[in-house]
DNA sequence: TGCATAAATCCGCTTATGCGGATACATAAG
DNA sequence: CTTATGTATCCGCATAAGCGGATTTATGCA
């Protein structure tokens, strides 16, 4: 019951709900998150503690960058949930500016910026 | 957006599922609830409203009671996250106690309570 | 080692929501 | 109308979590 509360607590929020539909295209690293949300990144780091706490995503540091994508190792519901949210928030507007934002982030990404892939 | 993230708000607290759960089962009255779930009657009331606003669940006044359903007219994210609940919720030995002691209750229900059935 | 960069966490402030008793509102009966 | 019952909402208090800037922690490089 615990863990339910506390997927449901982590969606809850539409930050997050932005950041896992951006994490839907794959891993990326918090400055990339900062970029294309335009938040600063005390917040980007503030939501993403909350959804990996709920064992929503998963974190790896690389040299001094950390990267996140969504958590492979879930339990039924919150796997069940991502399944749900990859389905119905590309629907979403904002969710598509983010979309077409880290498209053009990644495209014109610059060279000195958390390179190490 | 906003309707996604009120469902998810309305779903991340205990007590609000225990409700739902309940109303599984079929239609209840505010005083059944007060009953089953063993508490006051301003705190499920006050998390009824949650629920209720975020169309998850309808009320209708009968006399003096009021009775709640699942809301039978609802968006598409509200269907599919309560089908999930129907699912994963039965599971979970609170939500279990909970139904022992509802159908408890209703089998000893007092004549004198909302018998407007 | 010192300096630079990235990011987690702290901090002060604000908002939202938890709690249950009190109160306001709604319905019913005499 | 008064009284009784049911329930939505208010209230005071407490906790959780929102915000972003400041600080701490972690990594890299000279």
């Amino acid at each position: 019951m615990k863990e339910t509360v506390q997927i449901f607590k982590a969606l809850s929020e539409e930050i997050r709900l932005r950041i896992l539909a951006l994490l839907f295209h794959g891993e990326l690293c918090v400055c990339d998150l900062m970029e294309v949300l335009e938040m600063p990144q005390s917040t980007i780091s503030r939501h993403l503690a909350y959804l990996r706490n709920a064992g929503l995503v998963s974190g790896e540091r690389r040299g001094k960058w950390m990267y996140y994508r969504l958590a492979s190792e879930t339990g039924r519901t919150a796997r069940v949930q991502l399944e749900l949210l990859a389905e119905n928030l590309p629907q979403l507007s904002v969710i598509n500016q983010d979309r077409r934002r880290l498209v053009t982030y990644l495209a014109g990404k610059d060279e000195a910026s958390c390179t190490d892939k």
